[in-house]
DNA sequence: CTTGTGTATGTAATATCATAACACGTCAAC
DNA sequence: GTTGACGTGTTATGATATTACATACACAAG
């Protein structure tokens, strides 16, 4: 990876289930990440940056109870309240998405950039990408409006079978 | 909990939100239902038939939970699985849909047809109302398909307000 | 330097959602 | 009338999530 800031493996769509050089793009998504909440105002502390790496180390959306065991082993506060609320801020800044269908959570992938995700879950290896999805996220406004619905958040998530477990199984 | 006026709709995408006569479409679609499930061969016990029938009531997803209470009132099981159960046959057969953003269930408004559903949910009033999601879908095969991904289900919901409570409060 | 204020963290207790495992009853096929 | 598949009921437990309150910490005002 010569640019830093480009990494093909957590970024782009097409090579979301490829491998690539993943410490260096957790590194910069961390980077990312400190300067965002900085510029929100916002404060990145400890327990948040750990729960921010623990995300981006693993390449899978991690149950909060997941993410809480991680943490207790490493001697934050035990109990689940520690883990959810720094999943829900790293959700309300953006640096992170909560999958739905696995009452998980993921790393964002755009840390910084407006976009419109959606995740695709592999029920193989667990994987998750998380890809543009801003011609689905326009559909879907469209339909509401139709309804006279309002559309505030929505979700949009796939299950199936990545590239890789596609060969194997 | 009949009365026309709550009824937010059940079948018509374009009066999703719209009042109508809801006795009518919740016997429509307890007849459809039957008919169904006949022809693919499972059977529609009283348990599941009355699980589809409290759907159908109410017009909104309910829980397992909720469901459950019902039965339980009715000379049913208690016990969560009794809920569950009945829950899983219809969501099976395409009598029902599990909304992931609620952990609930809702009746299918199109049964019998082969459809793409999405949903809106009302966060005011709760209500859920299923819509036509095709070219949705559509975008979003088309990018997990770039991406290699084999799409097998997907999930598409929107939270927000409905027409009903925009202008209300 | 101290203190007040808002925010973050730790903890206990509890609420909510979901499934595993097993017993029993029914009914149709043989 | 025995077998086997399926449906239901029940016990027990597991998994996910929140409320409430106490403590600690950062930071700016005095």
């Amino acid at each position: 990876m010569t640019d830093p800031h480009d990494c093909p493996g957590c970024a782009v769509p097409d090579l979301a289930f490829a491998a690539h050089d993943h410490a260096q793009c957790t590194q910069d998504a961390l980077d990312r990440a400190e300067a965002l909440t900085r510029t929100a105002g916002a404060r990145m502390t400890p327990v948040r940056r750990r729960v921010l790496e623990i995300l981006l180390e693993e390449h899978k959306a991690l149950g909060a109870y997941d993410v809480l065991a991680r943490l207790a082993t490493e001697g934050f506060g035990n109990q689940p309240p520690v883990a959810y609320r720094a999943l829900e801020f790293l959700v309300d800044q953006g640096l992170a998405h909560r999958i739905q269908r696995l009452n998980a959570f993921a790393a964002c992938a755009h840390v910084g950039e407006d976009h419109a995700p959606a995740f695709l879950i592999c029920r193989s290896c667990h994987m998750v990408a998380e890809t543009a999805a801003t011609a689905a996220r326009s559909s879907l406004d469209a339909e509401a409006a139709r309804a006279g619905f309002r559309v505030e958040r929505s979700t949009i998530e796939a299950l199936g079978i990545c590239p890789g477990c596609q060969g194997a199984s």
